[in-house]
DNA sequence: TAATTGTTTCTATATGTATAGAAATAACGA
DNA sequence: TCGTTATTTCTATACATATAGAAACAATTA
């Protein structure tokens, strides 16, 4: 997940994802909840490229997001949507925390 | 950030300073807070490589952490001692958090 | 079915980066 | 001051990866 995020490129894909697309379900009128609706491949390349025709490049960049569990795509009659992964980040921060919970001693130091 | 710990080498250590050496400020009898103490770069390498001998790989990996604000590194004597910049995780946490904090809205796309 | 739109995979290339050995720097002790 | 310990910087190399163009694939509409 580091791995993916370093790239500056995805980074910059996987914020816009968060801004536009946070998957927060929402009821509908008969009591649903609405679909992971998100941008469109074309719309994530247009935010990063400002040009809406998918490059290959943008298309592996999502690969590598969708690989390393940070965003999930979903197709959608011609469209493939786009969105976070719900519990990506709370991966990442649950990760950032437990490192003072799991302590150890300098015992483990081979000197 | 997200780079510098995308290298599986330099995440081994900063979790490694994170359970070794996370700076918790402790009061002594005199009321003082005990400076911030960790491992040497020769024990940080010792758990990297399991040799206390210091490799310039792993001296590029800690330069690297330290050039990212990850870690800090402080003489001590003929040692290097290395500890976890205490705010590292915790920008981390608030970038991943803030993400559905500053939703915005579909117009920003160019299609 | 053919054409069109949206997206991915293939192949090649250029750039970046992790690694390793050798030389250099820094601090301490004899 | 000289040698020893601890660590970093230098230089080269091998490997990884981001990018780009072209071809392939998939779903829809005419």
């Amino acid at each position: 997940m580091f791995k993916a995020l370093g790239d500056p490129t995805r980074l910059r894909i996987f914020t816009f994802l968060q801004a536009q697309c946070y998957p927060i379900a929402v009821e509908t009128e008969t009591g649903a909840v609405s679909p992971l609706s998100g941008p469109t491949v074309g719309e994530v390349c247009c935010h990063v490229t400002g040009d809406p025709v998918v490059t290959s490049t943008v298309s592996f960049h999502l690969k590598e997001l969708r690989q390393a569990g940070l965003i999930t795509t979903e197709r959608s009659g011609r469209h493939m949507i786009c969105g976070v992964n719900p519990d990506a980040a709370g991966r990442l921060i649950a990760f950032l925390n437990d490192g003072p919970a799991e302590r150890k001693t300098n015992d483990d130091c081979c000197n």
